[in-house]
DNA sequence: AAATAAAATTAGGAATACCTAAATTATATA
DNA sequence: TATATAATTTAGGTATTCCTAATTTTATTT
């Protein structure tokens, strides 16, 4: 479903509850559309049997339009909460930034976030949360696979792609890990590791895979 | 500046970082797009001032896309380390929920953020925040401007308008305060209010607005 | 009941963002 | 350097979602 019908079945959820007949000027009104476009869309959700809608009376919410609706306006009230008890907003203030719960992008939002978070450096990738006004990504990393044997340093980020994710994870990688390079497998075979003091064996993809400390050699 | 171009403003930051000239074929895989669209938008991120671009050289991000960008990937960001930090989101979890960010609705989040919430019941302006499965609103609600003098009730909901949202909060009206009406102006003049100890005035409109505890009479 | 007002719909268009297929330009290889 | 391959772009279309203006239906008055 996109976007802008979740719009409608929420406002729709809004006026007439669960089950009562809304006439299109209200969501036309609600939404800031005109009443023509509410009548076309009406039609398209009628036809995904998320509404009942006969024309010139009004709509209302079936089954599944309903449970589509609850779902979308609990999410949203629940951020509200979320934003009045932990970021600190203010009534007004969790009305007028009712939108970031669909779109997402308000540098209040961002800094209030940032300020709940203690201020975070590295996202949970590794990757550096950057500030819109300092953007020195100081880049002295380099892949596993070039760490020679017997050679320590620390995992700071990783590729973020879903099949690795779940690899490392198994694994016990984690961001911040210290590793050293106990063996390695030639034809780019295996690489063993002592990874926090356990040991381990892990593919030589996935070590292209991993940024760590550059190791500086003399 | 829609979602749309906001990920690719996104994607040629994560690619390019704030310097180097990205193939449109990375930005095209990273977005899942086909090519030929992607020189469509870059064109219009061109014209918008927020790359620079080239026809089959590439594209980099400008001053002002980048400032955009460094926004958009720090809220993003941010909210990785709170999905995780607070939200108990493993590693690859957040990974896979990464268009959250973007669009969002999962059940998954809904009922961690519950949690998280301590399963409040209503959302800051008052509504109940309705569950998937049982959804009866129960209303037992009447507008502030029905009570008869010296009749006492709580206030449990309110009209989520924004002027109305300000005056309210300068006022010191909450939801849950314990009011009694003390005096009612005529032809729709202010009433006058104990609000929580409190005497103040207030709007005929804004009680008109203001939901409480239906006062049973004999 | 007829006339007026309000609400909703249809018709005709515009903008955005995507697609496939064909043509073009750049790059790598023989 | 010529040729093959890879990357891009252009052309021609589709689907959404919005708009204004004109028409039709429903509701309200007189």
């Amino acid at each position: 479903m996109t976007l802008n019908k979740e719009d409608y079945l929420k406002e729709i959820y809004k006026i007439g509850g669960s089950g009562s007949l809304v006439i299109n000027k209200q969501i036309a009104s609600a939404l800031k559309i005109a009443p023509a476009s509410v009548s076309e869309m009406l039609v398209k959700l009628k036809r995904e049997g998320l509404i009942e809608y006969e024309a010139y009376k009004g709509s209302r919410l079936t089954y599944n339009g309903l449970r589509a609706a609850l779902s979308l306006v609990r999410l949203h009230r629940l951020w509200e909460v979320f934003l009045m008890r932990h970021l600190g907003y203010s009534w007004s203030e969790v009305h007028e930034e009712d939108e970031i719960l669909e779109h997402i992008s308000s540098s209040r939002l961002s800094s209030r976030l940032d300020k709940f978070l203690n201020y975070p450096s590295y996202c949970p990738h590794g990757n550096i949360i950057p500030h819109v006004d300092s953007h020195v990504e100081i880049s002295t990393l380099q892949t596993l696979d070039k760490l020679l044997v017997s050679e320590t340093s620390y995992v700071r980020k990783v590729v973020e792609k879903a099949e690795l994710l779940s690899y490392l994870q198994e694994l016990g990688v984690k961001i911040g890990s210290l590793v050293t390079v106990i063996s390695i497998g030639a034809y780019e075979g295996p690489l063993i590791l002592d990874l926090d003091g356990r040991r381990l064996q892990i593919s030589y993809k996935a070590a292209c895979q991993i940024y760590v400390d550059q190791v500086l050699r003399s």
